[in-house]
DNA sequence: TGTAATGCCTTGAACTTCTAGGTATTGTAA
DNA sequence: TTACAATACCTAGAAGTTCAAGGCATTACA
């Protein structure tokens, strides 16, 4: 119930939400997500990497994820792409976030309860 | 990590969102919050009492809200209704959704980042 | 008489995110 | 050369929420 000083508490599951989202258009590497995030969305959503690292190797326990390690100008990254498992995880929480988001539009929109049409 | 059965995890922040915004309208009791949250987003949404009495009871705790009681039928209800408090803290919190959500569905659609236009 | 609905509430578990650290390498500025 | 920022990985603990599951009491209805 208190003020947060970050993303002030709209953000379960975005980031797992996010992230799929970016791995699915390209491979990426940890370091890389966070800085992705944030410029994408003009920072108004910037998750740490205390945030990313966990919910990557979460999602690859889950099989969602697949790495492959890789050296760059003699720095090692960890690229991740999407498997077949997490496009469809991606497809499942994009639609539950459409519906979720559309509703309460809605609500902060309209806002008068629906009366009978006579 | 683990999927949930109601509501799947998108639901940081939005109680207090959606409460603040139904008491704005008229002033309502806990029961009757549960049900309208429910019938209103076509059960799209779905929080339990155990969810909405904590939450009324912080914000009143913090002057968001006011609450009278009054018995209607041989029954006795709480009444809650917004301050001014509660008021712009409604409009902060709808204001972040906003931008959230508007983020948020960028990245979902678009997607593909922002190239200079030559 | 008993069950459902109304109306209030709390506790404990579970899950996330967040903060704040730690490690190591490369590039750059002083 | 030395110090610092940026790159790149990671973890532990705290904090905050929602959720499930219950409890209590009254009214309406079968």
């Amino acid at each position: 119930m208190t003020a947060r000083e970050t993303n002030p508490n709209f953000m379960n599951g975005v980031p797992e939400l996010l992230i799929l989202r970016l791995l699915q258009q390209e491979e990426m590497y940890g370091y890389e997500i966070v800085q992705a995030i944030r410029s994408r969305t003009d920072a108004v959503i910037a998750v740490g990497e205390g945030v990313v690292y966990p919910v990557l190797h979460g999602l690859e326990r889950d099989g969602a994820l697949k790495s492959r390690r890789k050296t760059v100008n003699g720095r090692s990254r960890i690229y991740y792409s999407v498997t077949a498992i997490g496009s469809h995880r991606l497809a499942d929480l994009s639609e539950t976030w459409t519906n979720l988001a559309s509703a309460i539009q809605k609500m902060l929109a309209g806002g008068q309860h629906v009366e009978a049409i006579p």
